[in-house]
DNA sequence: TGTACATCAGTGAACGCGCGTTCACTGATGTAC
DNA sequence: TGTACATCAGTGAACGCGCGTTCACTGATGTAC
């Protein structure tokens, strides 16, 4: 056994849970998501997370409000290490939003299809308030038009989220299969070009 | 009381359970979805739905079926009151497609975004292959290409299926809020303007 | 038209189970002096 | 450095509940003659 010394606390028990609670996601779906089962992988009482999130709701919701953290860092990390034109930057977002989606369709999923996270929780709003101002931010690059206002950059803005976002969806599900069975090279190109589409 | 006269034999249970599930996904959502619950919504002992479908997930296979069924209807409904021309033909289909998802999120999220039915069954599977196929129709009446082989007709697939399942999706969350808090008319030229994109 | 019988649809009670939450507790850690 | 005490994190048992499935049943319908 390599296993950590045990010790009745835990250390970082915040973060094993949700690390846990991804894991429960995967394996059994929103539909059968289960506490005790959760608590269980975490190696923890069934008790214990009452601790940190209160109950099942708040577990999600944090859960939900660290997973869009990381998918603002996953864009950003691709946009970094690309071409700085306004335009490639928001491609490269776009790609790093549906590589997000893959590598975590559960989190994925229970960030934008779930009712479990409670929307009002403030850090949860601002996660995913802070990923539509990314949005805003990349295609205001783009046309040098305020958000607010300027009627082209908000059409922008929803043909690039939607185009996005239905891609990302998708292929969580494995359609289409022209995207969906075919190499990492030819899929992005795909990508690439469909998103570039709809930025007109 | 204007009820139905009561009897120990329903008539059409089945259909009735089938509403009665769908009336019950948009109630508690996939997170909660029960049978004993629905059973109660259709006024029949919950061991009823049993003896049509066997178990819960043969009930809500067949409600996804039925869905998929309704869906392409609502699509070529409003193709059939259009402008022939293909462009705008495939542009009604999509905005069939949203419709449809906005009437019914719950069950549009069943459909796509579920783990409940059982991707294997037979009718499951000709109601959802049937939605692909008239796609494919509608894109290759745009190219005159043959979606088996040709890139651009399968770009086109792909791209106008990302975006117009995108739209959906996000709109059945509220987002993007440009559109989702205007007028239907506003709205529905928001998105002819970007489905038209995506078709290049 | 009338009777006997088979078939079918829906019932209601019983089953065993896993669930989320609560709560008095205990073990570990940190702080004051 | 050593002791007393407060604070905190995690435990484990208990709670009451709603769940999906099973099964012997009963009421209604359809069919054969």
């Amino acid at each position: 056994m390599a296993e950590q010394p045990k010790s009745y606390h835990h250390g970082d028990l915040r973060a094993a849970l949700l690390a846990a609670a991804e894991d429960e996601l995967t394996d059994k779906g929103m539909e059968r998501f289960s506490l005790r089962s959760m608590a269980k992988r975490a190696g923890v009482s069934h008790a214990a997370p009452a601790h940190h999130f209160g109950d099942v709701k708040g577990l999600l919701t944090a859960l939900a409000a660290s997973g869009y953290d990381r998918f603002l860092a996953t864009q950003k990390a691709r946009q970094k290490s690309a071409d700085p034109d306004p335009r490639e930057q928001l491609i490269q977002s776009g790609l790093g939003y549906i590589d997000f989606a893959l590598a975590h369709p559960a989190l994925f999923r229970l960030m934008f299809g779930s009712r479990w996270p409670e929307g009002t929780d403030p850090a949860f709003k601002d996660s995913a308030d802070a990923g539509f101002e990314h949005l805003l931010n990349n295609v205001s690059a783009i046309t040098g038009g305020d958000p607010e206002v300027d009627p082209a950059t908000q059409v922008m803005v929803v043909a690039a989220w939607s185009t996005v976002h239905g891609l990302a969806d998708l292929l969580i599900g494995g359609s289409p299969h022209y995207l969906a069975d075919t190499t990492p090279e030819v899929r992005e190109a795909m990508m690439r070009e469909i998103i570039g589409r709809s930025l007109g």
